[in-house]
DNA sequence: CGGAATCCGATTTGATACTG
DNA sequence: CAGTATCAAATCGGATTCCG
């Protein structure tokens, strides 16, 4: 794509995540941590309620996804639609900028599950010549 | 992109993230990961020894590059060489099927860093709405 | 140099219970 | 429904020590 760029390092853009103090650093980890990635990954699939999400990320807890929303949201990725009723219903999607993300992510997500065969292999064969030790 | 697949979800697709169960989590985690991110990242610009990888991952322990590197290297996307010279010396590159791994990383961590004005200024404007609380 | 092994505190996570 | 509060358990992660 941009082939001016990235030729040796990121010498001339103002935020680097390989160094420990850049805010990036953070929001990555919001973004490729394990439920972020996950939730980020749902919510691109379009609005959902709390619940709902929680359904669609197998395994997380109450917990973890009102944490991982917070966060996502309070990096502008992700937005919090609640309406005042009784019972209460909140929606949450993506924002323009948190659907870029989430298209990103998902390129890497689906390369992944898509050669999971391949790393399989490689698990094998990796036991096989260290064994179980 | 590809307009047949993720209608709705991977209905077809063998492997899925959002299944708690699915081997694709693991890999998932392992390439997403903290360390892991950074790791594949820093092997993109070429090989490297143990040493100087630690020198570009900023802040990350010999233990957890060591655990990191053994993790990607199982999982077929790091290539370990291992010279019996004294002193040892030992080269981390990134395999074909990492290389592919480590662009899409690469693209989703040069779009964050691109946009980490944005992030700012969407958290100031959250501490403001929500306060320091 | 390139690690593995151990110790141990800090952080993260997940059930569970409780609230509006 | 949509969370927050709490507590115990699991994991993380770093410093240190030791080895080939």
């Amino acid at each position: 794509m941009n082939s001016t760029q990235q030729l040796t390092e990121d010498q001339n853009l103002p935020y680097n995540v390989f160094a420990k103090a850049c805010p990036s650093r953070g929001t990555l980890e919001h973004v490729t941590g394990r439920w972020g990635t996950l939730t980020l990954g749902a919510l691109h699939e379009g609005p959902f309620r709390f619940n709902e999400l929680r359904r669609r990320v197998d395994g997380v807890s109450e917990k973890m996804l009102s944490q991982t929303l917070h966060a996502l949201e309070r990096d502008g990725l992700v937005h919090r639609e609640a309406q005042p009723t009784n019972p209460p219903r909140v929606d949450y999607e993506l924002t323009p900028l948190g659907r870029e993300v989430a298209e990103r992510l998902l390129a890497l997500i689906h390369f992944v599950e898509g050669r999971m065969d391949d790393v399989l292999e490689a698990r094998r064969s990796y036991e096989e010549t260290r064994g179980t030790r």
